[in-house]
Parts: structure tokens; C-alpha cells; sequence
DNA sequence: TATATTTATCGTATTTGTACGATATAATAA
DNA sequence: TTATTATATCGTACAAATACGATAAATATA
């Protein structure tokens, strides 16, 4: 951060930190895994699994639906999400993909 | 963060959340890129690849090697850096297990 | 030995992330 | 209509991440 320096490398770059920072909280992982053990959508049912205030998970549902990683659709006053299964496909093929890239040269040289 | 409450959740998700956080940030992607590609070991021809500081690189290099993704060794006044091919294939089995686990039940419910 | 080179570390400024309580908003139920 | 329920958003506090310059430490070179 700090005047962020992160325009500065690839798309591909950026876009797989992205996704990879959706991913770097326990708290969203353990947020998909509910999502997908229920397979319907939830809502409020989340905060009663997870360790933290209802504002908090709201705030990490925000984040996975803005990345477009969840659906989100409002039913009567309660809240409905689902794993974008299409959008978590893809980044987890391009994530996979980048480590093939890099490991196709792995004779190894030095340490 | 304030009063972090990573602790509640379950080592799975904390060992794949800190993996991710690994890959949340486009320059330790970048300096994969390029352990990678020289495929043996470098040091500061990273920092001339980089938009980065010299000092801001090596802040990087540290947290990919305290969390074992990549090997450094002394040679000389220079530093030798190299993946952990290991490390890092254990990394993206346990994250493709982790999607492979979710994605079981994908009958479309809502959304 | 003195100097140059390479890298790690320190100190620090700034941004971002995380978390909560309080409140607003919207829809259902009484 | 009023009260209840469910969720999002606001404001705020604090922690962590990012970035840099300066400096230290270690080795190689003159």
C-alpha cells in the first residue's frame, strides 16, 4: 500500500491476487464452505456458524458478491446467497493454470 | 483484524487462508514468476524486474520463505532463492481439495 | 586494509483490512 | 398501524500490510 504499486504489474497478475485475497481470510472460506454444505442459499443462518458479529459477515459477503465469487438475492427481508460456481470455476483453472506455467521448468539447479 | 479472531476458526481454513495471502499480493506472484522462469536462483536480478524497492523485495522474498514456498541460501554477499516445488504442489492439492470438496453437491437450488 | 557490492533489517509513514456497535431500511407479522 | 425480524450500511477503532529510505552486515575486490 502506501501510494499502492500494484497498476504496475500484469492483468494476470492482479486478477489472480485478487482472487487469491478473497481467499486469504478464514473467515470467507469458512463462509463458502456453508454456502456450498447448503447448497440452497442462506442468509442470516452464517452468523449463527461463524465467530463474529452479524456486520462483520455482512461486510465478507459484500466482498465475495463484489468479486462476483457469490449471488446474492433478496428474498422478503431476508438475504440469499450461492457460490457463483462459474466464476470459482475460473479462477481456480486460471490459479491452476499459472502453476503449470511455472512448474513446467523445474529441473532443479541450486538449493 | 483488531482482537483477531482467526484463532476461532478451523486449521484447515487457516492454513489456506494464509496460503492465499501468500498469493494476494501481484508482486510475490511476480517473483514466482521469475524463480520460475530463471529456474535457478536469484537474487537481487529481482529487484531490477520489480517496480519495487530493494528493500520492499526483500520484505517480500522474507514472507514467501518464512511460509516455506521458496528456499534461500547464502552465496556470498548474494542471496540464492529458488521455489519449494514441494511446498508449493502440497499448497495447491490442499486447495483444489478444498473446491473439489465444495463443489460435491452442486445441484442448483436458488439464485 | 580500504572500498565497493549485495542483501537484510530497522524505523517509519500510509493504506488497507478487520471487527464491532449503532442505526437505517425493508418486509413480514401481530 | 405497529411491532418484529432480517440485513445492510455507517462510523469508528485498531491491527496488519505495504512501501520506502537509511543503515547494518557480510563478502568480494582494488
Amino acid at each position: 500500500m502506501s501510494i499502492a504499486k500494484i497498476e504496475e504489474f500484469t492483468k494476470q497478475e492482479q486478477d489472480l491476487a485478487a482472487f487469491a485475497k478473497l481467499m486469504s481470510h478464514p473467515a470467507r472460506i469458512a463462509i463458502l464452505k456453508v454456502l456450498a454444505a447448503q447448497n440452497a442459499c442462506i442468509c442470516g443462518e452464517i452468523v449463527e456458524v461463524l465467530p463474529l458479529a452479524q456486520s462483520t459477515v455482512s461486510q465478507h459477503l459484500k466482498e465475495l458478491k463484489n468479486a462476483g465469487l457469490i449471488n446474492g438475492t433478496i428474498d422478503g427481508p431476508k438475504s440469499c446467497y450461492c457460490i457463483n460456481w462459474i466464476a470459482f470455476e475460473k479462477f481456480m483453472a486460471d490459479f491452476n493454470a499459472l502453476f503449470l506455467s511455472l512448474h513446467i521448468q523445474k529441473e532443479k539447479t541450486c538449493c
